[in-house]
DNA sequence: GTTCCTGCAAAATTTTTGCATCAGT
DNA sequence: ACTGATGCAAAAATTTTGCAGGAAC
């Protein structure tokens, strides 16, 4: 298993500008205009390794001075995760948090602090391998999955 | 792995009125007071084998003539929620979700439809062993843990 | 009889939408 | 130039909260 992200061991992942590339290639081939909002989240999301809220990015944007509307922004992650380009993540509390999706289809999942919130991502092959069992076994066609971890993080555990 | 509520393969699971009584005895040994809400609620969600919103678990009290309002329901279903007769479920949407937690620390996870939002539940124990496996390697005080698969449904698969 | 639950309505949050304007192609 | 993206503000949807009345113990 690898831990991603995490107080006391921080993988860091380069900010992929290749996503970022990516992304923008797949709209125009799609006939889709990047204005100043769309490519404000991409740019944003590229340098992100973990998922983000539409109103953290929006935030976030602020503080770079890259000015874009709340509005846009919820309507710029709705159109990338649809693309494929994003991958909506919900770990719980009703928000939705919105991360880039890597092409190679590798994917991670998460651990959430339910004292402070903090968001720590892991991978694990065995886990993938049981959940592909499963996922076999269902008379579905099954398109993701989703793993979320509740607990406390070793700071605030004391 | 066994399918607990699939379209094709319905595995009916008896109204636990075991849990109802447990919850009651529950609330009144924490010397919490149970009125009408409350226990409609309770009494509801004993005949659920899978998890219900607030809003939903409002429109069924209104069918059977319990009337209890929209607001007591959600504080209803936060509070035995905190005391542990509820289990919080997010299968996505950005909506919360409930269904009783069995004494027995069983539980199961959530197959969400992406066209119809049919939800159906399993359990595998391999999946579980695996969940185990990643707990014990993070720093985290584990608590919980929750699997949520999309996918299409059969019938919406044509 | 006291305390706390309940219902109603209002408020707070989060997300979506209408429309005029502006910008990308 | 045309089309569609953006910003603003209003609306919608969801959840929380204040308060007065009523029920549980």
């Amino acid at each position: 298993m690898r831990i991603i992200r995490m107080s006391a061991a921080v993988h860091h992942q380069a900010p992929s500008d290749e996503w970022a590339e990516h992304a923008r290639s797949t709209l125009a081939a799609e006939g889709v205009r990047t204005g100043g909002a769309r490519r404000a989240v991409i740019d944003l999301l590229s340098t992100q390794e973990c998922c983000l809220s539409a109103q953290e990015t929006w935030e976030r944007l602020r503080k770079r001075r890259h000015s874009a509307s709340l509005a846009s922004v919820y309507r710029a992650v709705e159109l990338l995760s649809d693309v494929g380009l994003l991958k909506r993540v919900d770990v719980g509390g009703g928000v939705a948090r919105y991360e880039r999706a890597l092409p190679g289809g590798e994917h991670h999942h998460h651990v959430v602090c339910d004292s402070c919130g903090e968001i720590t991502a892991f991978e694990d092959r065995a886990l993938e391998d049981a959940i592909d069992g499963v996922a076999g076994r269902l008379d579905h066609r099954v398109a993701a999955h989703e793993v979320v971890i509740h607990g406390t993080c070793p700071s605030c555990s004391g």
